[in-house]
DNA sequence: TGAGTTGTACTCAAATTGAGGAGGACTTCG
DNA sequence: CGAAGTCCTCCTCAATTTGAGTACAACTCA
């Protein structure tokens, strides 16, 4: 039988039945707090619930793009917003039992973004909200989506080490203060500021001077600030170790 | 409608076909160079061609499940060399185009094995071997298993620097040499002896005196090497980072 | 026996980190 | 307006970690 032979008479539905969906763990710092994308399920199973963002990937689309996608659409942040948002996979959730429906493996993908509007629920969902990661201990969420965005939150953190990801959750101009924060905020650790800002201007490709500076001080007082904008680096090397992590290690 | 209702009149039919498999990038050591598992296809698509081990998930079967039994099966190393080797997943890829058949995802894993036998072909592969990683530049593999082997190989260099991933590809005991060959067959990149031996020694969990020796000194000469084992961390902390990325980084 | 190899232990300088302090440019409040 | 407080940006200094080299004894092979 010839290879195209073969791709004729070959069927799909031989295969066993299996759905793929995108997942989104996208992550916002607001009010100096970590927030979490969650939409309130419009549709069953676990219609009420809260869960992550997501939905089928479409025959023809990419992973990436089926994410992006249902980000947009279940928030109603498009446009120029996406534009500014950093996605990346995460992992795949494929345990056979974790959908009532039929067999589901998510693809789960982890996205940063600097402060968003409110989110607009959009199809599937009956409301969008930024959640502070703070108060997830005290809300149910649907599927397996608890331990996703305990992944993703870890991957968050780990990646904030040795990427310039935290450049992400700021602006295109901002201050080593408003970096230090994001770092405090995800590692949820208060930095030595001196030396922080030491570091980051001791990396190679981490930020680069704008030359300018905040036009007043801080909310309460202080100099006006030096204004960086993101690097090129892609590594930081060496890396920006988050303090006292021997407790974890084991 | 209630969920329970929802739930009967739930027909999988009605989503796009979507195959899930799973691909195993299997990485050793054999005679001081970083080896990959590949088989030959026996069967179309890409019949005759090298690729990674890998096959579809079946119905009632975890990701991770799927990964070790069709690496056990299309090698013939199952039983006590298949609890010795270390396996988590990779990544997924979705081009809607990379199989020819249909819409297929595949969930990548990435397997750590100390030096196992020569693999036997088993179902669906007409042959298989571990190929040097050096040689691959020269062979062209199926699908886009090229990609996935890049994104593995590169994961095992990093996951060196920061988890005792290492320890999986030397025996239950091990020299501190041995180890330090596994770091610099990965890495590509000779350390230096006394130093190495001071940080492994220093980094908390990672190995742990046996307090024996081995029984002769090296083949070329030398003392004999005290003998260790892995340690209980599952993080160093201190990191053991490979030296001189700065070029790689941006 | 002698030459070569290497595991382990040192030393020492350089680089990096952790901790704290100081100056001065801002803020708000009275 | 002045006083008090904030905090960005420097600075110092000691402690730790790294990179590079040396030393020595235990082993191998010829």
């Amino acid at each position: 039988m010839s290879e195209e032979q073969f791709l004729r008479a070959y069927d799909p539905r031989d295969y066993p039945a299996v759905a793929v969906t995108v997942d989104v763990v996208a992550l916002t710092i607001r009010d100096g707090a970590l927030h979490l994308l969650l939409i309130q399920r419009a549709e069953p199973p676990f219609e009420g619930c809260w869960a992550l963002p997501g939905g089928f990937v479409r025959p023809d689309e990419d992973l990436g793009a089926a994410a992006r996608r249902e980000f947009a659409e279940e928030t109603g942040l498009g446009g120029e917003q996406l534009r500014r948002v950093h996605f990346e996979q995460l992992a795949s959730y494929g345990t056979p039992d974790r959908d009532p429906r039929m067999r589901i493996v998510s693809v789960a993908h982890l996205a940063f973004a600097p402060d968003l509007p409110e989110p607009q629920a959009g199809s599937d969902a009956s409301a969008a909200q930024w959640l502070p990661v703070s108060a997830l201990a005290s809300r149910q969420l649907a599927f397996d989506h608890e331990r996703i965005v305990a992944d993703g939150l870890e991957r968050a953190r780990s990646k904030l080490e040795y990427t310039p990801l935290a450049t992400r959750f700021v602006g295109d101009e901002f201050t080593i203060a408003e970096l230090r924060a994001v770092y405090e905020t995800v590692w949820g650790h208060p930095l030595h500021p001196g030396n922080f800002h030491r570091k980051v201007l001791s990396v190679p490709g981490l930020v680069e001077s704008t030359g300018q500076t905040t036009a007043h001080g801080g909310a309460k007082g202080g100099p006006r600030a030096k204004l960086y904008r993101a690097g090129d680096a892609r590594l930081l090397h060496p890396a920006l170790l988050r303090p006292g992590r021997e407790e974890t290690v084991r």
